[in-house]
Formats: C-alpha cells, structure tokens, sequence
RNA sequence: GGCCCGUUCGUCUAUCGGUUAGGACGCAUGGUUUUCAUCCAUGUAAGAGGGGUUCGAUUCCCCUACGGGCUACCA
C-alpha cells in the first residue's frame, strides 16, 4: 500500500456502544495495526436530537478496556481535530456550497409533511417513490424555480435543506474489498439531503467531508452502509476527491430468531450486548466487564466472528490478530452470536490467568463478605478451582466450604448417610487426630492405609466425608480440602455431621 | 413494494473444480476423578432447490426459495 493507512471507527454517541460496533472498532484496529497505520476515532454528533450525556466517554472506556484505543480522538493527538463534528458545524457549510456551485446540489424547501403525502400518493398507485428528476416535477426545489427566486425565499427565511444532485442514466461500478464488485443504477438513488435546515450536515456530507480531511485511506464499517456507498463515491467525485477504499463487515446477528442484534437482546437472552455495563433511568444493562468477561476473551470471540486465518487456531492474543488479520479473508454473511462460545473463551483465558491474579480477582468478593483469608491460602484454593470455572464470580459458590462450614447438606447426597456411616466417620475422627504431617498427600496415604486394612469400602467413607465437609458431592480432590481447611476444622466439621445427619 | 448483500453440520467456520467435505462450540457416549466439574477419547451433524458450464461441481454462471440490510432534514 502506497498510502499511509489512516482507519477510523465513527461512531454517533447515542447511547452505548454495542456489541456489532465494538466489532467494528476492532475490526479497524486490526487493520491499522497490520499496516503501520493510525485508527482514530471520531464522534458523529451531528443530530443534535439523539444526543445522549456520557455515551462519548462510555465509548473511549469501552475501547480502553478492550485495548484498542485509537491513537487520535477528541483530546488525544488532535492533528485533524476537532475529532468531534458538533465542533466542525461551521465547516461543512462551505462544502456544501461549494456543491451548489458545481451544479451537484440544489436547494429544497418542500416540508416533511408534503414529501410524505407524495410518497403515500405514488405508493397507493404501486409506484416507489423517489426524491430525484423523476418525480421532479412535484417537488419544490430550486431545480424549478429562477434562481432569484430561490434566493428571495432563502433570504425571507424560509426553511431549507440542500440535496445531493444525483447523476442520471449512470451505472455504477463500485468496489468493495470483501464484496467485490457491486451495481448499482443511478436512477433509482433519491437525491439525498446533505445539509440540514437546522444548519447540520446529515452524516453523508460529514462522513465524506471528514473522511476527506482526515485522511482516511480505507472505511471499514457495518454492512448496514453499504446501500450509501453509491451516494458516498458519487459525493467523492462531486468534490473531486479520491475516493477511500471500503470494506463491508458482515453483521451480527441474534443467537435465536430472526435478525441482527440489538441493544435489547442483550439481558432479553441473557447475555450481555454492551462492553460495560450501561444505566439509566429504565435499569440496567449488562456488559461484559462486570459479568466478569476478560477483555481479551472478548476480543478474541468477537475477531472469530467473520474472520479467520485459514487454519484451525482459535485462539489469538490481540497482537498475533493484528498480525494475521486480512479484510480479504472476512466472511460475507452474517453470524448469529453464539453465547455459549463465548463463555467458553472465557474459560480458555481464565486458565491462562496466573493464580496470584485470579486471587487478586477474587479477593474483593470475599471481603464483602467479610471473610478474611491469607493471601497464600486464597491463591492454593484458587489453583484448585480455577480449572472448573468460566468466571472469576462462580469462584464464591464453588469454593465457600473453605471459607465457612456447610449449613445445610445436599438432600441426595444425604441419601447415601447409612446406619454404619456415624460409627465410620467416628472413626475416621480418631485417625485423623493421630496424623502429625497434615498434607493431603500424608493424609491420603494414611487414611486409604486404614481403610485397606479394616476392609471398609472407599465409597463408604469418602462420600459421607465429603458430605461432611462440603455439604455436597462436588469439589476438588477431597484430601487437599482437608489440608486446606485443617485438622481441627475437619474433625469439628465431621462431629457436626455425625450429630445433624 | 423497490434496491443491495448473502446462503457449507443446531452455531462459528475451513475448502480458492477432483477431499472419506476438515476444525471449534454445543450435544451424546466412554475413560480419568470412587464427588461435581475439568481433562482425554469417540460419536452426532452440513454444501437450500432447480437448471446450466465442465471429463468432473460445495467451489463458476443463471433462476427460484430463504435469510439479512437499506429505503428519514438518524447515524
């Protein structure tokens, strides 16, 4: 690539940043990473309705967490700033203007209420309407008026808005890098607005005028633009630019049922759809970070969703996807999110985690319940649990036996407490108080001894010892519980049993 | 309705004309663990349909069906 690769995720701050965005973000990422290029970011404000407080900064911390910050945005390296297009309004003016000049746009006056009269009038006759010279001769546009007269409206204050004059008879051969060619006929584009009668851009005009500015080599976006790209290679032309390169991404689609994924979905199926958790007045929704997702797990799932490399690797640490990734080898249909193999991500990164991490990760949870542990205790059981969880927060409910002493017993399990087991477990009680060395192995070894020797079955002490000490037939390997939680407290936890059951 | 994009196991996907159509998630079974889970092994399961092109189509072309997106003075 002769260009410097400039990449940018542009997102309109009104609301959270979902899951098909992140994607996206990422997906540009990668792609200046690959290249030596620059990923910046820049905020689409530019309808001032749907402005939402705090959705810009919910953008940056979500990139942040996930590491992939872009390197230039509003505050950060602004050499094309102001990154954000509320603070470009007085910009795009001229461009505008400058379109009109060239013969490629024109004023219009007429009201929504007109145009939607229109539309519904050639719609019930079983034709489509479109705002361009077929339907002209309806409208009220300075294509039909001297221009004195569009200049005394303009200058009586009447409303207006600029309108992309669409090219006609044209066919349009246009590239996309994972779509390849693609037709369209000018003729049946509506000629777009540009410019807003409320003195904003709409997102065309700023998208290109920005792009333009900013440098962007490449636009890496949903599929959901690709319907506006005849529009937007026409607009390029109009000015008389070079055209960016673009690249399609395929969408992301619901787990179930029919659709792409929406910010609703998300806790509707129980899983999350935002990278942070996002309140408001009506609740609240989940995101990755708080369900306990490693950003990384994260990433990587979200990568694996319309790319691969081309072998069987699954998993990528963010730096070899920047390495391998290729917009050539992005699948062009959409993917179903599939929730299922995204915990199981989570469970790979979670066992990657060093033990003193995990502990670190844990820790808070335990002292909200006000139990105090040492520091090396919590990384041995920590060690011991790890390998069965997806989440740091399932550590509590698979690991509370070492922590406090079960309250109640698991009903089944108690079905196997015969006649002969308090009588057993008595005299496990009397063993145990004998053995100096308590590590699980000494203990193991001494316990099974005495269990040979009396010719008592291992099914008939271990089950109703773990019982006891438990609560339930689960957990790690039991002997290296009895260490963990000590000689003292095994036997007071076995004399309990002994009593309840 | 119109326009555009797409279609391989239930899901994510590999395959760039010749393969027993491969891997992963899930599920099932077995083994390990006298527990649960993990782990290991095995199994389950796919080229939407119809026409072409070709010696040969999952792969190239067309049609149909289905899925998706867009169709605002929203992005």
């Amino acid at each position: 690539m002769s260009k410097q690769v400039r990449v940018r995720f542009a997102p309109s701050p009104t609301g959270p940043l979902h899951i098909g965005g992140v994607r996206t973000a990422l997906f540009n990422y990668l792609f200046a990473k690959k290249h030596g290029g620059v990923f910046y970011l820049r905020i689409e404000d530019t309808d001032q309705n749907r402005f939402v407080p705090g959705a810009e900064e919910y953008i940056m911390e979500a990139l942040e967490w996930l590491g992939i910050a872009p390197s230039e945005t509003v505050g950060k390296n602004e050499k094309f700033g102001p990154y954000r297009q509320s603070e470009r309004k007085d910009l795009y003016k001229q461009y505008a203007d400058q379109l009109i000049a060239s013969g490629n746009a024109y004023y219009a006056f007429d009201t929504t209420e007109a145009l939607e009269s229109w539309r519904k009038h050639y719609e019930s006759k079983g034709e489509t309407f479109i705002y361009n010279w077929k339907y002209n001769h309806v409208l009220d546009n300075s294509l039909n008026i001297l221009p004195t007269e569009t200049e005394k409206r303009i200058a009586s204050g009447d409303n207006y808005v600029i309108r992309f004059k669409t090219p006609v008879n044209e066919t349009l051969h246009l590239n996309d890098i994972i779509r390849g060619d693609i037709k369209f006929e000018t003729n049946i584009l509506d000629d777009k607005v540009l410019f807003k009668s409320d003195g904003m851009p709409t997102y065309h005009l700023a998208n290109i005028v920005d792009d333009h500015l900013m440098e962007t080599s490449h636009v890496i976006r949903g599929e959901e633009w690709l319907p506006s790209m005849p529009l937007h290679v026409l607009l390029y032309k109009a000015f008389g630019w070079e055209a960016p390169e673009f690249a399609h991404l395929p969408l992301i689609l619901k787990p179930i049922g029919n659709g792409k994924l929406s910010k609703r979905d998300g806790d509707k199926m129980g899983f999350p759809v935002f990278p942070l958790e996002w309140k408001t007045e009506e609740g609240i929704s989940s995101g990755y970070r708080e369900k306990g997702f490693f950003p990384e797990a994260v990433i990587n799932f979200l990568a694996l969703l319309g790319w691969n490399d081309g072998t069987d690797q699954e998993l990528f640490s963010l730096e070899e996807l920047a390495e391998k990734f290729d917009l050539n080898r992005v699948h062009k249909a959409g993917a179903k999110f599939d929730p299922e193999k995204n915990k199981w991500f989570n469970h790979q990164y979670l066992q990657k985690q060093s033990d003193e991490s995990l502990a670190k990760a844990f820790a808070p949870i335990l002292s909200e319940k006000e139990i105090v542990v040492d520091n090396n205790k919590l990384i041995k059981i920590v060690s011991l649990i790890k390998e069965r969880a997806n989440f740091v927060s399932e550590f509590w409910e698979m690991s509370d036996f070492f922590f406090v002493a079960p309250t109640s017993y698991d009903e089944k399990a108690a079905k196997n407490w015969k006649e002969e087991t308090p009588n057993l477990m008595q005299q496990l009680i009397s063993v145990l108080e004998n053995i100096g060395d308590f590590t699980s192995i000494n203990i193991e070894t001494i316990v099974k001894d005495w269990m040979t020797k009396n010719e008592i079955g291992m099914g008939k002490v271990m089950q109703p010892f773990r019982l006891s000490l438990v609560g339930a037939l689960k957990g790690p390997h039991l002997f290296d519980i009895v260490e963990l939680i000590g000689k003292d407290e095994t036997i007071k936890r076995l004399e309990k049993a002994i009593a309840t059951l």
